[in-house]
DNA sequence: AGCCTTTATTACCATACATCAATTTTTTTT
DNA sequence: AAAAAAAATTGATGTATGGTAATAAAGGCT
């Protein structure tokens, strides 16, 4: 069916047993520029992994002004998590910034294979702890930096991203403006 | 020996061969108010189940200036997690803002009992899930809410915290001066 | 190519919170 | 209980980033 899960879990040295029922659970899905794979306040079923294209997640607040998130690229995973995990409705979008194809998995099917496959399980627990220490990095960067050092910090970590989005992608994720943006990259240049 | 570990585990149900096992990677340490249980630039072996009394986890940036990353008080887990699970050096400290008991329990032992009493890993895997909402949701919060804000929903959040730490503490968590905090108290009030 | 929409830039002014310095209140120690 | 130390408050002023609005540049579409 989906050749490319096996790709997603390509460390693990599954049994050909294991592989299948893996695959059973995925499905690969494409979707064009601006497609919005999860509104807010639906209940957030599945989790997604890039296989190709580059998604977001962001809130929309109060004042009708967008905070990205997340964003993922190949071989990243996407979802909005509050709403994955804590099986509520969501409180983020997921959109498409360009054409994609993701391999979505649904989380009432992956916690029943957890049971079985526990190499899965493991896998998971894996990415979590790796997660855990992205978002730690994070909040520790919102904390200590500046708008600018920001900037800076996402363009070395993130090279391959920036070519992909929009500035006020990137904006709504720094936590800035779209203006302070702008200001911050002619200074640079 | 420390009675307490069948406590974390409560709801798991676990054999008493597994507790056997379990039991034996864990073990109770008590500390002074003030103790600084982890330096900054440590190799971080543990992580911290509290018993008894409340600790934070800090970062000391740059300028001196301390930016408080967690509390934890009776059943919550502590450590300095970008070092502990990236087997890294700490960029955090652990402190004792209270006197406090503890469980340690070594990354290592942790990671080699997961193959063999798979609920283990189960439950840190749900353990991580439930901090990634946590995290998620702070990041969200951080973005949207004022100072103001965060304050009022740290107080709703986390009634049994504000007694035990000072203000400072809570400045340094909201990511705000002492001075700024000390305003926005006045004007609640 | 030219039109129309989207995105990015720039300028001016506003604001939330920071910084510095002095003072008061609370807590700890003797 | 008094003295000392730590923590919290208050006032005056500074700064990074926000908000608004107008303009310019870039990208799509027929």
């Amino acid at each position: 069916m989906c050749t490319s899960v096996s790709n997603v879990f390509k460390d693990l040295q599954l049994e050909n047993e294991e592989l299948k029922v893996v695959e059973s659970i995925f499905s690969e899905v494409t979707y064009k520029k601006g497609d919005t794979i999860l509104h807010t306040n639906e209940k957030v079923y599945y989790q997604y992994y890039v296989v190709k294209g580059c998604l977001r997640t962001f809130f929309m607040d109060a004042k009708g002004k967008e905070h990205t998130i997340q964003f993922a690229i190949n071989d990243w995973w996407i979802s909005d998590y509050i709403g994955y995990f804590s099986e509520s409705e969501s409180v983020l979008s997921i959109e498409c910034i360009t054409d994609a194809t993701v391999l979505k998995v649904a989380k009432s099917d992956l916690d029943s294979i957890y049971e079985k496959v526990p190499k899965i399980e493991h896998f998971f627990r894996k990415k979590l702890e790796r997660s855990t220490v992205r978002f730690q990095k994070r909040i520790l960067n919102n904390l200590v930096l500046s708008a600018k050092e920001r900037y800076h910090l996402f363009l070395q970590t993130y090279p391959n991203i920036e070519q992909q989005i929009k500035n006020y992608h990137l904006a709504s994720y720094l936590g800035i403006t779209t203006e302070s943006l702008s200001r911050i990259r002619k200074e640079t240049l």
